[in-house]
DNA sequence: AGATTTTTTGCTCCCGCGTGCAATTTATCT
DNA sequence: AGATAAATTGCACGCGGGAGCAAAAAATCT
């Protein structure tokens, strides 16, 4: 058998150690590798066997620095306490994977922190950045867009006024509207609203929808709790202030939440800390349909959004090189479940 | 005011283009953006006010050709269904940016994807590599050290056989004798391990260790029941099928699960499919302390990692040069609470 | 077969920054 | 002040590969 030594150079296996053992040019090694190269069968299975026999891949780095695109986006995220985060990361990463691109997972620590973070994937120079979190504000968002070292600012499941910014979510107007009329359908009459934090421009427009609908459907207008992030730990203290010695005909009948996370932290403390049942005494509905809303302690109502779908969405964004407005709002649907 | 046009060049700002504004060298430039850089306190003032004009930011893909460091790990992650897992990625995600690191999150879509996203991995020549899932076997690992194109290969929460490979995690051995005298103190005597899906390589000892204790204690082999993933629905399904149609002397009087994930899985079909008490007729420990474990609807005894420190560990391996065997074993601590 | 078209291959010139050393400036010492 | 040591700054070369065109080879046509 042939001693091949080299085969196994120094440190890095480059292209142009493949061209010698294939006996072509480097650059004939770096078409074998890009999917629709000119190229002759015959030599890319030469370069193939060759690569494989000197265990060379392919460098991003330095593909990404000569052509200017990383196939990279970065993820920013900051509610780590919503477990719906889990499933957009699978399924974004999942998807997007699948479709030759790769995550940088980058942790938004906290408010003051949005700058600092988004200076990081510019380091990186991702293609885009993804936005999943909450704590964004104009000022940040302006910023971001002015010193754009992405092409891309992208507000995933969540709608922003920011201009140059591009949102994939559900229509949260539409949605809402529709839980609301299946609260009214359902014949309750007394709803709270509990909403998370208030983002200045990356906004879900559940609360004001939900409060705009009632007060035109029925005049009034429903009382409101607001929780400092979406944490069901913090709900369930929130919750805790507003209900707690209220006497069974001062209860709200339905409980209307921004989302999941809300809604078990709220469960959680109306039957076991205040004693009342779900949904008998007070009823409670979500928006995500996490996973925990489809098992036995909860069977929570909730409202689904196409997360797939629109991933799948995000990925053609990434790919088309045109410049105009990407915005697209997408419809769900309501899971009806015990909990009302 | 003056009006730089230049203020805007074309696509990219370079470091030469910083220089020019501020009459250094290029050089000066990158070793203003130097932590420790023999550099004057003047000259990075004058880099840095010159920088913040044209909106300049280092481009860490060319640092990263040029030096051959990266500071970016790949995190591979698959089972996305324990919610553990989020708490893994908060962390790790926070004290690597913390420290200087950036996160490449990798969904390693099947058992078969492993390589692929390992191969994943190489091309954007991380650092190192990270595994915090599961479907890892004997064989990608050793192709995965073989063409290693990245430096060190880390098992986080999870202890690995495999030559090459470093593992940060907590001791199961130990941990898991702890639980099991726990049990045993408590008086519990008819236990039933639930365990996860068996991996060749990376592996928790935990249930071989339970009963061996076990088995030396009493003399007896509990019962046992195996799990394909660590997900709460297929739990649900293993035990329901195990349980299932067993009058009250036939149960065990103890569910002891490989973690959290399959604890809070029994836990929900016990009570409301099975319909019986829990600990009153079964008793429940798990393993991880998630979130939901300290929740009303479960109140889980469960055992916990010190993440936090396991990943201030794994930085400390990711900045040493030296090229010993890391390996280190952490130590958690039991949290008691009604589930037994 | 000769001319033309099409496919394949090679090449020059960057991409933006780090390394290590030499040149230059500044600080310190007698 | 003059000499010597220390801190700063500048520079040639390399990291691994992409874009686009020119040269070479293969295929097609009359």
């Amino acid at each position: 058998m042939e001693e091949i030594d080299k085969a196994a150079p120094a440190g890095n296996v480059t292209a142009d150690d493949v061209a010698a053992e294939a006996g072509v040019s480097r650059w004939t090694v770096n078409r074998a590798f890009k999917k629709d190269a000119s190229i002759s069968a015959r030599s890319r299975e030469k370069v193939m066997q060759a690569a494989e026999r000197l265990g060379y891949v392919p460098d991003l780095r330095a593909a990404s620095l000569a052509s200017d695109r990383s196939h990279l986006v970065a993820l920013l995220v900051d509610d780590f306490a919503n477990p719906h985060k889990l499933v957009m990361l699978e399924t974004l990463t999942r998807v997007l994977r699948r479709r030759g691109w790769d995550t940088l997972l980058v942790n938004t620590l906290g408010k003051e922190d949005a700058g600092s973070a988004l200076l990081n994937a510019s380091q990186r120079r991702v293609d885009a950045v993804i936005l999943i979190g909450i704590q964004f504000d104009d000022e940040v968002l302006k910023t971001a867009s002015h010193a754009r070292r992405f092409k891309k600012l992208i507000i995933f499941a969540r709608t922003s006024q920011s201009p140059d910014t591009i949102s994939i979510a559900v229509d949260d107007v539409k949605a809402m509207e529709e839980i609301a009329g299946y609260v009214a359908g359902r014949g309750y009459r007394r709803p709270m609203f509990l909403a998370g934090p208030r983002t200045s421009s990356a906004h879900l427009k559940r609360k004001e929808t939900f409060l705009a609908f009632w007060q035109a459907r029925f005049g009034t207008v429903p009382a409101c709790a607001s929780v400092a992030a979406y944490d069901p730990a913090l709900a369930a203290e929130v919750v805790t202030a507003k209900l707690g010695g209220l006497g069974r005909g001062e209860l709200p009948d339905i409980l209307v939440c921004e989302n999941d996370a809300l809604a078990i932290g709220a469960m959680d403390v109306i039957r076991h800390r205040l004693d009342w049942r779900v949904p008998e005494d007070i009823a409670v509905i979500g928006f995500d349909d996490i996973p925990a809303a489809d098992g036995p302690n909860y069977r929570l109502s909730s409202y689904r959004q196409p997360v797939a779908e629109m991933a799948e969405y995000l990925v053609e964004v990434l790919e088309s090189r045109d410049d105009r407005d990407f915005t697209r709002l997408f419809q769900g649907e309501i899971v009806t479940r015990e909990s009302a």
